[in-house]
RNA sequence: GCGGACAUAGCUCAGUUGGUAGAGCACCAGCUCGACACGCUGGUGGUCAGAGGUUCGAGUCCUCUUGUCCGCACCA
């Protein structure tokens, strides 16, 4: 013992470990294997990011998946990779230049990139280490990152291909534009968030200077690009003035007045502006009445030329005030109210989205989405949970062209040459040297990035030497489970499911399980601003990465968000420490132990000795390989994690380790022996179960075990099926019976307990079974209850005085048995009075619910036979007890 | 506006075809009993958000109400 600190001490275990781990290569999967294939792809991280919690718990689940799958003969492969993340990483980078005062254009493109790539060479590694950290158990030769060589091919040819597929097009249309990062983004790039403002009521004066109409705008500065006002084609009001002009305040431009059924009559006055080129539905209004779509922003979110001169250069903040203020000094303001309404914010920058004319890459989604639809309904691709199968179906059904283009320099550039010679645009795999068209070397490449998730989209293959044919691909793809959050849902899990389709022709994955996000432990979203945040390595450094771990399996609930709490860290924790000292008992009394030299782990030689503990610890074993199996094969993984936990503790350590101590320190080899031998192959099942799980504590115990093979990592899992020959030892009747000695002792301890008789003292019991069977069962537990209860003495009769006695009737099935306690001269009665009183209570309120159910004619008519007979059964059971207590009760008084 | 999720012990959560509520933490009482005080033993906590319905029987199924959260759409 004296080698083993009484501490589990994870800082000791948990590097040296994963160091071995990998040099053993345990991770690695092959390409080509009789073993049927099990594959993974990690969602890849922003390369220079760090990993946080919301990591942890998306990475535990895969590893516990992967181990699980490994040691079950699987030939698993979890494949990693890193993002290049195009905006967040550039971003990072600009800022860090902003230090030195200098800003990316400052130097040019090539330099910038050449100090991002430098970037992620610093920090790159970051990532990846803390992975290993949490015991991420990936295929490390084969990480990926998405602008390396063999992904940037794929990501080529797949534009190329979507390109002649027409599919991917080049136009000019109204698009998200974060004016922070000077680029388009997507739809999904665009948060929309509440926001109190004003709707400002303006007059537009009717150029034949019959009156004004008024139109209402919350964005007033947008009036400078007007070029229509609009009125419902229904509208008596405004009827006669359809094809009229009005005069545009401030600018001064007629601006024709069309009919749309788009205009609500009965919102506001009727009348709406026309922006079309800075509103979503104003672009379909210009679009279908042909209106001219007047750009009045520059990239940086400031006035062009096309607004009158005083207002150009001002962003559109200032803009709105000096619009507002002129329109009131001409007395066309006729009112302002306040008014709350939603606006698009950039997710990266938080800076608010203006809608922009802008010429960029889109993807035409509408052909993709409909295989990508029909595989989720046919459950070729199943949702975990299946809520998010109609969220899924609702974006598929809707979808809107996708905006791959992004104006940055950090990413993959669009493979696609203009000429100046004669506009052709040459789209090529390989850079090309002349104009496909007219061969004129005058060519340019594209300056714009594609999205991100243009290149996470192609992940599940690209990573997989896609578009080489690779025995990889052949292997592994599609592959098994994606695990990942339901904020990327539309960003990548759509869109690898396109692209699979499309270039795989198969599905990426068969099942999606979207986990929730990590919460504090308020409830809060973990964010900078609140500072809420926790470090999952500051969280493995002070409690252990297994205890991390299993906190966050043992709280993961199918597509519920998890609270964090350090509490629940410190229970997982302390069930390390509780496992560690199991082992640290166990290898001890393990010093002596010669293991069989038959085939060890099913060794049945000494069955002749078993005790029935041991029979029941067997019994039970099966029990938790049964529900842990069960759990893991359905996703539950609190389930899992609940099972071991309770095995573990409650009958391994309370149970189990307390009924062998008195053989294990006794002198009688044979039995000693015998329990050694079960207690190593409990022991051994236990650090195997936990392994996916806690993968470091169960590594190190399992290295001392003297039964083992190579390593717990690679070792078979344990299940029913597996371990049939030693289970077969574990026999449910003689676990019954160990279980009616256990509710004996508990009976006894609870007497103890409620009556304050000190733990020290041995008392004596009578134990009055009511049947021979009852009888045979003490008879075998006699020893362990006088040991685990704290007995000096134990009689087994058929009848006793029970006068000035505590009696405490033990049901179980079949069994029943009065357990007698002299009390006289050990305590006075009042506390034993007390404990009557209330188990009468409670055994009576249960008995009367029964009685009533019972008596109740359509309960005993309707209700199952088994169900009805069983409440029976209860009701005699119970009223047996109370009479039981009430007659000692009596005897007190 | 449409859709989804949730409401169970003080806290965090289990509760899988409807059979009469469980765990961990916290709390109370007592314990150096040859692994562990990150421990051991015993114990106290619940009108299962509210109302109605189906049923012999509802935490579980249905309807409504209230509250919380999350998507999507609209927002002149």
């Amino acid at each position: 013992m004296s080698q083993l600190s009484d501490r589990y001490k994870p800082q000791d275990v948990e590097s040296k470990t994963y160091k071995w781990w990998e040099e053993n290569s345990y991770f690695e999967a092959q390409d080509t294997s009789t073993k049927p294939p099990y594959c993974i792809i990690l969602p890849p991280p922003n390369v220079t990011g760090f990993l946080h919690m919301g990591h942890a718990l998306d990475h535990t689940l895969q590893d516990v998946l992967i181990r699980w799958k490994r040691m079950s003969g699987f030939n698993t492969l979890w494949l990693p990779g890193t993002d290049h993340a195009g905006i967040a990483t550039q971003s990072v980078v600009e800022k860090d230049l902003a230090k030195q005062g200098i800003k990316r254009h400052d130097i040019g493109r090539e330099e910038f990139v050449e100090k991002v790539w430098e970037w992620k060479h610093q920090y790159g590694d970051r990532i990846v280490s803390q992975m290993k950290r949490l015991g991420d158990s990936c295929d490390w030769s084969r990480l990926t990152f998405t602008l390396d060589e063999g992904v940037s091919k794929a990501v080529r040819k797949v534009f190329v291909d979507l390109y002649k597929k027409q599919r991917i097009y080049k136009g000019t249309r109204l698009i998200n534009w974060s004016p922070k990062l000077e680029s388009a983004i997507s739809d999904l790039e665009v948060e929309y968030k509440d926001v109190k403002g004003s709707i400002w009521h303006i007059k537009y004066p009717l150029s034949d200077g019959s009156g004004y109409l008024t139109a209402a705008t919350t964005r007033p500065e947008t009036l400078l690009g007007d070029t229509a006002v609009c009125v419902n084609p229904t509208d008596e009001r405004y009827k006669e003035h359809i094809g009229k002009t009005v005069e545009l305040p401030l600018v001064g431009r007629k601006l024709k007045i069309i009919a749309d059924d788009y205009v609500d009559k009965e919102f506001g006055s009727g009348v709406v502006k026309i922006t079309p080129a800075h509103d979503f539905n104003d672009y379909e209004i210009g679009q279908r009445h042909q209106l001219e779509m007047l750009n009045i922003l520059n990239k940086d979110g400031t006035l062009n030329e096309n607004a009158p001169e005083k207002f150009q250069g001002l962003d559109t903040k200032k803009a709105r005030e000096q619009v507002v203020s002129e329109l009131e000094e001409q007395g066309l303001l006729l009112k302002v109210e306040p008014y709350t309404h939603s606006v698009g914010h950039c997710q990266r920058t938080g800076c608010v989205v203006e809608p922009l004319l802008s010429e960029q890459w889109f993807v035409n989604t509408k052909d993709m989405a409909i295989p990508a639809k029909r595989v989720v309904e046919s459950e070729t691709i199943v949702f975990e949970p299946e809520s998010w199968t109609k969220t899924y179906l609702h974006w598929m059904n809707n979808i809107q062209d996708w905006c791959i283009s992004r104006q940055l320099w950090w990413g993959h550039q669009v493979p696609a040459w203009y000429c100046s010679d004669c506009q052709h645009i040459t789209v090529k795999e390989q850079d090309p040297a002349e104009c496909e068209n007219c061969n004129s070397k005058n060519i340019q490449q594209d300056e714009d990035v594609l999205d991100t998730w243009f290149s996470s989209g192609l992940w599940p293959f690209s990573t997989m030497g896609w578009p080489e044919e690779t025995e990889a691909q052949k292997t592994f793809y599609p592959t098994n489970v994606l695990v990942t959050g339901h904020d990327i849902i539309f960003f990548w899990v759509a869109r690898m499911i396109m692209l699979g389709l499309e270039f795989k022709q198969d599905v990426p994955f068969r099942t999606v399980y979207i986990h929730g996000l990590i919460r504090d432990s308020q409830g809060r979203k973990m964010s900078k601003s609140l500072n809420n945040s926790i470090d999952p390595v500051e969280m493995i450094e002070e409690y252990g990465a297994d205890a991390l771990r299993f906190t966050l399996m043992s709280q993961i609930a199918s597509g519920r968000d998890i609270k964090f709490s350090t509490q629940r860290l410190e229970s997982s924790r302390n069930f390390m420490n509780k496992i560690w000292n199991a082992a640290r008992f166990a290898l001890n009394v393990l010093e002596d132990f010669e293991p069989p030299k038959e085939e060890p782990l099913t060794a049945v030689s000494s069955r002749a000795h078993l005790s029935d503990a041991d029979v029941w610890i067997i019994q039970k074993t099966g029990e938790c390989e049964k529900a842990v199996d069960d759990a893991l094969s359905n996703m539950r993984f609190s389930d899992a994690a609940g099972a071991l936990y309770d095995f573990v503790w409650h009958e391994f350590c309370d149970w189990y380790l307390e009924f062998i101590k008195p053989v294990v320190y006794g002198d009688k080899p044979e039995e000693k022996a015998a329990t050694q031998l079960v207690l190593s192959q409990v022991l051994n099942r236990v650090v195997r179960l936990l392994h996916p799980f806690s993968p470091f504590i169960s590594e190190e115990i399992y290295q001392k075990l003297p039964i083992k093979s190579e390593a717990c990592v690679i070792d078979q899992y344990p299940t029913v099926k597996n371990d049939k020959t030693w289970l077969a030892l574990g026999v449910e009747d003689v676990a019954f019976e160990v279980d009616v000695t256990r509710a004996v002792i508990t009976a006894i301890r609870n007497i103890r307990g409620e009556n304050r008789i000190s733990p020290g003292q041995k008392i004596k019991a009578k134990l009055i079974p009511h049947a021979d069977k009852g009888q045979k069962i003490l008879g075998k537990g006699q020893s362990s209850i006088m040991t685990l209860a704290g007995l000096a003495e134990c009689e087994i009769v058929s009848e006793a005085d029970k006068n000035k006695c505590a009696v405490t009737p033990v049901v179980l099935k079949d069994i029943s048995i009065d357990v007698v306690i002299p009390l006289e001269g050990l305590v006075d009665f009042e506390e034993e009075i007390k404990r009557l009183e209330k188990n009468i209570d409670k055994l009576s309120k249960e008995e009367n619910q029964i009685s009533k159910r019972l008596s109740n004619d359509n309960f005993v008519k309707n209700a199952p036979d088994e169900v009805v007979e069983e409440a029976k059964q209860q009701q005699a059971s119970l009223q047996q007890q109370i009479e039981s207590l009430k007659s000692s009760l009596l005897r007190l008084k």
